[in-house]
DNA sequence: TCCCGATTTGAGAACCGTTCTCGAAAGGGT
DNA sequence: ACCCTTTCGAGAACGGTTCTCAAATCGGGA
């Protein structure tokens, strides 16, 4: 893959967020920063790094697909609904209930989705939400 | 909510498979017994069977939605990545966990989506895939 | 440095699941 | 039967994503 213009700025915009973004909002900051990048690159590469394990994605309940730089190993991840507001979480215990319970019924080649919303400690202070609004999903 | 033609249609509909299906599915389903429900309709009455929680609903990787009847109570699902065959499993320790980690970051209101991937019994059998196709997804 | 084939880009069209529109039809209470 | 409300449904609209394909760009070799 050709380190190209456009992918940098792509990989540089994931990097400004901490939180998860969709394909249309990184392309806006781009845009805004006078940086000229279709929006078909930037979908195009967000899949590339997707595909090479270097961003997380998940959906919100839309089904618009939501993109964050994480770390390589395997987490999970907890999400304020109101603002975005991400933190990775490990939990042993649960890969090993997931592990046990396909074995019991005899499902192999497993893997499993999980993620936890909730309000973060500062959108339960102030009742006024912040930057661009919730990136809100249902209960599971 | 009227008991209407159309509404009991879609939800026997919904009673004839026991695994998660999409709505263009329900109307194919119906269109081929010649039982004429508008596919807008068959959207609206599972949206409503979902809000009042009659209904499972999970996302497929393309961002379609599926549709199952399901038991009342809280609990997941292990899923067949061949043919959609599924399991409703519980986990009180993973509800537990996932409540133990919201409140160590100071989040409240927490919810949380948990599924399973796997291959069933039948489908390692057999390699070729029964009915009408994977209901793929992503792994987590 | 210039050339060349392969890769990448981007504007717009296409795609597709879903929701909306709004006039027509059906329900239900009296 | 009447009336008012809810529901229906065909088709348009919507919106996120992918596709198309000609033009631009890149990297390597001469």
């Amino acid at each position: 893959m050709r380190p190209t213009r456009q992918r940098r700025a792509v990989s540089e915009a994931l990097s400004a967020f901490d939180d998860f973004r969709s394909a249309q909002q990184i392309h806006d900051l781009l845009c805004s920063r006078d940086d000229k990048v279709g929006l078909a690159t930037v979908y195009r590469t967000l899949s590339a790094l997707a595909d090479a394990g270097e961003v997380d994605v998940l959906r919100n309940e839309d089904g618009e697909s939501l993109y964050r730089r994480c770390s390589a190993t395997h987490h999970h991840h907890l999400v304020c609904r109101a603002c975005g507001a991400t933190v990775e979480v490990e939990g042993p215990a649960v890969e090993r209930w997931t592990r046990a319970i396909a074995r019991e019924h005899g499902y192999a080649q497993v893997s499993h989705e999980l993620e936890i919303f909730g309000t973060c400690p500062a959108c339960l202070g102030s009742h006024d939400v912040p930057h661009d609004g919730p990136h809100d999903r249902a209960d599971g």
